[in-house]
DNA sequence: CGTGTTTGACCGGCGC
DNA sequence: GCGCCGGTCAAACACG
């Protein structure tokens, strides 16, 4: 079904070359990516690897559900979710310039926000990435949620490996 | 005309 | 089994 020439950004080419092997590129962080959006904010500490155990936590509590894909699900079809990174912005901007290119699927109204939770996917050819954007419920002026989740589609061994960032607004 | 968005329909998991 | 809910599909549409 997918075809596989995806390489993520700033990626050499080489190394990239059979989507299966897809893996997170380890410099590609959180911090790098923002840096150059002066109006966003990340407070939080980063937790790498991120524990199932501690996931749900006071203000990341919207965003826990997405987060407990596990080592325990490994009996699941469903598609494998090895990286996933949450965070919120304070920036108007829902789309930032992170180096992919996305292309919007779907959007719903869901239960307890106030807000429409925007679905996006990679529009590269063979790109695994996926990520929601979902605005803070508190402040929709300035604040918004981000995840950004990134799926390989065959389950191995099931490890989870995530990075929060939670920011106190 | 290629690419991205909109939006209701559809689907599968899960709790009751 | 049924209904709710979250995620995805896809046709129609918008726009350069």
């Amino acid at each position: 079904m997918s075809s596989s020439n995806f390489n993520p950004p700033d990626s050499p080419e080489s190394d990239r070359a059979d989507q299966s092997n897809f893996e997170f590129p380890e410099d590609w962080t959180l911090d790098g990516w923002l840096e150059d959006y002066p109006e966003t904010i990340i407070t939080g500490p980063i937790q790498f690897p991120f524990n199932q155990a501690d996931e749900v936590n006071n203000d990341s509590a919207r965003t826990s559900s997405l987060l407990q894909v596990s080592e325990n699900e490994t009996a699941r079809e469903r598609r494998d979710v090895r990286e996933r990174f949450a965070f919120k912005t304070k920036s108007e901007v829902e789309i930032l310039d992170d180096g992919y290119r996305w292309r919007k699927y779907g959007k719903k109204w869901v239960k307890n926000s106030p807000n429409p939770r925007n679905y996006y996917r990679c529009s590269i050819d063979g790109c695994p990435v996926k990520k929601r954007v979902e605005r803070d419920k508190e402040d929709p002026r300035r604040s918004s949620s981000f995840t950004v989740t990134i799926s390989q589609p065959t389950p191995a061994e099931g490890q989870l490996r995530s990075a929060m960032i939670t920011s106190s607004v």
